[in-house]
DNA sequence: AATCGTTGATTGATATCCAATCTTGTGTTT
DNA sequence: AAACACAAGATTGGATATCAATCAACGATT
């Protein structure tokens, strides 16, 4: 059992990566200690680990807030994703032995079953997930953890921009990778993973605000009860309406009709589904 | 004015980086409270802080020590510190500006006229640093606070190994780095990169044990009077002296004769002269 | 000498309290 | 009516005191 201030800290990530908690929400300590059911210490503590992972900024005396990275933070990121997948990239070509060739295509594969079926949300998580496994094979610790936290981070951005890409080529571009790598060809590998980040940064246009469509409260009660992990992994994510074709917006938050009619809830903000069909 | 948690959190990475606090060394919450007279909640979150960024480990129910990295873990560390300074590499072969290169080229001047006037400790300094304005230069925020987390964890492996090299050709790879990039001949650059790093790590011999020469509360002394950045930034460091032979261990903390596990005597579990550094 | 409780110290966490600061709402002024 | 000023309320940052759980060292027992 670890502290409580690392669960908190981990049930409000996974809150924040699940797009329940979106850029900009205040995370009041009375608020989330009344929630979680702890005293404030604790959540300021967890608050403060949220803070150093760039997932929470928190302002003196004013309290703490989900990360709202800027449009240049968000190319720096980019950035820094691209030029750690690049470098792992150069260190798989020359080291990587048959076993992890194959686990990398066993993984496109099953993304690649995933679309077929249809199931877009499963995809999704898959399509992420490959990133991490494409690392996690350079046997590095250090350099997962920092991967997997600038992956955190790209998923911020997600709710605060429109996505307008086709999934099916970045699944395409994942595939590619590893096909270049494995036949030494380095050089085109890397330019393809720089490519494939460009085209996710380029699909994204920041949109002026985001709006909470739920209180903390709502946001966080699926992580709460019994198991903290039991429900909504999936689920809280866009209402993923599994449209056939390929360019369904998979990451954008829909407005869901609330059934809270808080006063300032503005619900009606933009995030106007571009490219979504029906 | 950040929060007081920050501040001593920043107090502690400094002591760390100075060598003042040994890795293993047990940072108890009760006795920093007592010398930055603050209550063990502050120094709790200031530890969440170090413990996050890599440089204490947390140990549950048993409290928080700085942090000592297994080899495996320095060679990792070392690993990501080639692959990020290798892709700022990359980036800056083509996008620095003739101000860029002569600001490196500056740098690598004045350790050069360091080390000629005999001051090995601003050498060794400036040899750090240099690292940090080639990251620096990339413009990316995001790149730069991860390399400073990567550099800051190496400073903690030198407390734990018998260095063993020339601070010489380091510095002439300095330079040579900067030529090789200005010509456009990024792949050798990258080599000489990856040569650098493997020559320090190279050197490392991990030593079996640390002990700790000062209480936390004489290590910390210097930060906290007056001005938290008075006193010794460099001299508590080991005295370098690169000997004319190569195995001037260099930044090696001595064992010294400690009057500590004298099983009877408990003063020295009562930390016989704490606080009051006079 | 080795094992097994006991005791003391330390951590994890809570509740309560207080000062400083920010926000908000009201009331006044122009 | 709009703009400004000020007071009240709320929130954060922090201190202190307290408590249970756990760990470590010590001592007693076999």
């Amino acid at each position: 059992m670890s502290s409580r201030s690392q669960t908190i800290a981990d049930i409000l990530t996974r809150a924040i990566i699940d797009h329940r908690l979106v850029p900009g929400c205040k995370l009041g300590e009375r608020e989330l200690s009344e929630i979680f059911d702890v005293s404030r210490i604790v959540v300021r503590q967890a608050l403060i680990r949220l803070a150093d992972d760039g997932l929470a900024q928190i302002e003196r005396n004013r309290g703490a807030f989900v990360a709202k990275p800027s449009m240049q933070e968000a190319m720096e990121i980019y950035d820094a994703l691209t030029l750690v997948e690049q470098g792992v990239a150069a260190q798989l070509s020359d080291r990587l032995g048959p076993a992890g060739w194959a686990e990398l295509r066993q993984h496109v594969e099953r993304q690649r079953q995933a679309v077929a079926a249809g199931n877009d949300a499963l995809a999704d998580v898959l399509g992420q997930e490959f990133h991490s496994v494409f690392v996690r094979l350079s046997r590095n610790k250090v350099m997962q953890e920092i991967h997997a936290q600038l992956v955190r981070r790209t998923t911020l951005l997600r709710s605060l921009i429109t996505a307008d890409f086709d999934y099916c080529n970045l699944l395409d571009d994942h595939s590619r990778v590893v096909d270049l790598l494995e036949k030494g060809r380095l050089k085109q590998a890397m330019d393809l993973i720089d490519t494939h980040h460009r085209a996710v940064v380029r699909g994204y246009i920041m949109d002026r605000e985001v709006y909470a469509e739920m209180t903390p409260a709502e946001a966080l009660a699926p992580y709460l009860d019994g198991r903290a992990d039991s429900a909504a992994p999936i689920a809280p994510r866009a209402p993923t309406r599994p449209s056939g074709n390929g360019n369904g917006t998979a990451h954008v938050h829909v407005h869901l009709p609330k059934q809270d009619p808080a006063p300032k809830s503005r619900a009606s903000a933009k995030k106007t589904n571009r490219g979504l069909p029906a």
